[in-house]
DNA sequence: GAGATTCATGAAACCGTTTACATTCCCAGC
DNA sequence: GCTGGGAATGTAAACGGTTTCATGAATCTC
């Protein structure tokens, strides 16, 4: 394929002239600018973007590493991350699936040279050397770290406030026996949710110590084993916080099938708010995480970051995690049928 | 940063030794390259990909572009490149939200030089140039394409054969007025989907003309208001294929304000298999697509594509779309407590 | 012990750009 | 007519690696 010396030799002029062409550089007269153009239209002349990256060392590339993709959760971010880096002309190089810290330094160094910037969700366990080793060399923002330290960039959820607000709207509900069915231990989220979960039972006055916490494993078949477990347990509690929503559709599933009525015998909150949350019966209560705007503000700070490196502000960004009230704990439906529809199709049966 | 010059330096070598010393050359002797590797770790030397993606003409990158990344179809083909990708340790650069050829091309420029290979999916409308000017530079997969050229590789799905097989399904179990809600027109799945419809029907002796056929957009409010379009025709349709789930949600959701009975009044299918299918009241019926096999398999192809340029076996494949059967065609449910559980619980009760 | 062979290493070209600096040319100003 | 300056273009040095080829030392062969 052509190179831009081919394109010069053609054209006859110097591979600077022809450069400049492409960068809109003032620097060249008109005549010449037109020629150079006709003949890299002959030629269907594409600049090589490695060759451009090396000298100007810029690549308009963000660097997006995750533990996992499984999921909408992820997807989200991705969306998120995406559709700031579209508006600002940034490409995005992905990678995955990274068990431990060893695997994360690999993605990175093999994402040097060809990205500006990274953003990084960290399995569990990132310790702070991975992170600094990194930072050391490219820009870097985390997504939900394990911990806010102020040396770094970082954009996550409000795990805490959120649980905490769950299960508060269950005590305000009346309830004295609350339940949770806990995620995997280690995990960040988790953690956060039984912390918000326990600090909301304090408050209200009760001993943390005394409440139900079945662990899961934030999938679905822990949720169904925990639901049955739950209904054994003597005296049984009137409702239960479930860490995440794919637990909480196992847990509805096993109540289904041991004919427990959700919210009349047991409320049930969620967290996370996927897509079926909405269409399970009954519709789920659940705390909402917007993984949307958790890419797109990641991605937003990385950019200004890299456009404006002076300002080291570091600084971290919470996002709000706001309970969604459906069914599941005792509330009001909502449908969206006219009137007039309804009677004209009642008027034919 | 450290450079290998600097790590030569230091080491007492050329820079020939040590980039020797970090490919694995066995042309070094033991000594110098546990020196050189000393050195390399002490000041934490990465080496530049974009240099190496240079002069080597090889990136270990995969380029991935997108109509969209919205839902779970796209998160699961990008999922399915990811897996094949990490497991022959290929890189992926992402991009989405191709609307015309020429953001196409951009996007395309914009990765040349950094991609050993680009899987595309394309809108609609890519025009055969667009293709051709790629191909002739960077080894192309297409991802579900709208016309299987022989002259490219591709990976796409049978929506044809499922549909007919959905509708078939539809006619075994004894429905004689059967409706389609049909997809955008001019997308290359909604086409196929109705091709597949059409063709079930004449096969059976009817008269496809006869058909009730919606318009639809894929989503899911015009997939409400086609389930109302239904009821108020006379006479009423027994069975609906409806070309996508997003839509089949909505119908479903104006099926139940309306109060008519799923299956019992109308019998419903579906297409994709998206998540909540499953989580439906009653659980829809559907044709299952493996959007994860699509992106493995277009991966792996390029994979083998670049490993192995010469045997440029150029070929398709289609992968099968099968139907699974749920209850809102009519049929069995099935459920998972068992017997001593169900038992324990009502025990207590 | 001389010539052949092997092995480890270095020198330098190259990959395809950008860009600092040099050069040329033209023209206004005195 | 000379000078100075600015515009258009060219020259060549980067950027950070890989790889070909040359070199020299050590080992082998007979």
């Amino acid at each position: 394929m052509a190179t831009i010396r081919d394109v010069a030799r053609e054209a006859g002029v110097s591979i600077a002239t022809v450069s400049r062409v492409f960068n809109n550089s003032s620097l060249v007269s008109e005549d010449t600018a037109k020629r150079v153009m006709q003949v890299a239209a002959r030629f269907d002349y594409w600049p090589n973007s490695a060759a451009q990256s090396l000298t100007t060392n810029r690549s308009n590339t963000l660097g997006v590493l995750l533990p996992d993709l499984f999921g909408e959760f992820y997807s989200e971010v991705i969306r998120g991350i995406d559709s700031l880096a579209r508006r600002e002309s940034y490409q995005i190089m992905l990678s995955s699936s990274h068990a431990d810290n060893e695997e994360i330094l690999m993605a990175a160094r093999s994402m040097l040279g060809r990205i500006d910037g990274l953003l990084m969700m960290a399995p569990d366990d990132a310790s702070a050397d991975t992170v600094s080793r990194i930072q050391r060399r490219i820009p870097l923002v985390l997504l939900n770290p394990a911990t806010d330290s102020p040396q770094n960039c970082s954009v996550s959820i409000d795990n805490y406030s959120g649980a905490r607000e769950a299960v508060n709207h269950l005590l305000k509900l009346g309830h004295l026996r609350i339940a949770m069915v806990a995620g995997p231990q280690g995990n960040v989220d988790a953690n956060e949710r039984l912390r918000g979960f326990t600090q909301a039972l304090s408050e209200a006055g009760h001993d943390p110590r005394d409440a139900i916490v079945v662990q899961g494993d934030f999938r679905e078949p822990s949720g169904f084993s925990a639901g049955i477990e739950l209904m054994n347990h003597v005296p049984r509690p009137t409702a239960v916080f479930v860490a995440n929503d794919s637990m909480a559709v196992g847990l509805l599933a096993a109540l289904e099938s041991l004919g427990v009525e959700v919210p009349g015998d047991l409320a049930v909150v969620g967290f996370d708010d996927v897509d079926i949350a909405r269409y399970l019966r009954p519709p789920l209560t659940t705390v909402h995480i917007d993984a949307f705007t958790l890419g797109q503000r990641a991605a937003q700070m990385m950019v200004s970051q890299i456009q404006s490196p002076e300002k080291k502000a570091s600084h971290s960004i919470k996002l709000p995690a706001v309970l969604k009230i459906r069914r599941s704990c005792g509330a009001q439906p909502n449908w969206k049928v006219t009137e007039r529809d309804k009677k004209s199709i009642i008027a034919k049966k």
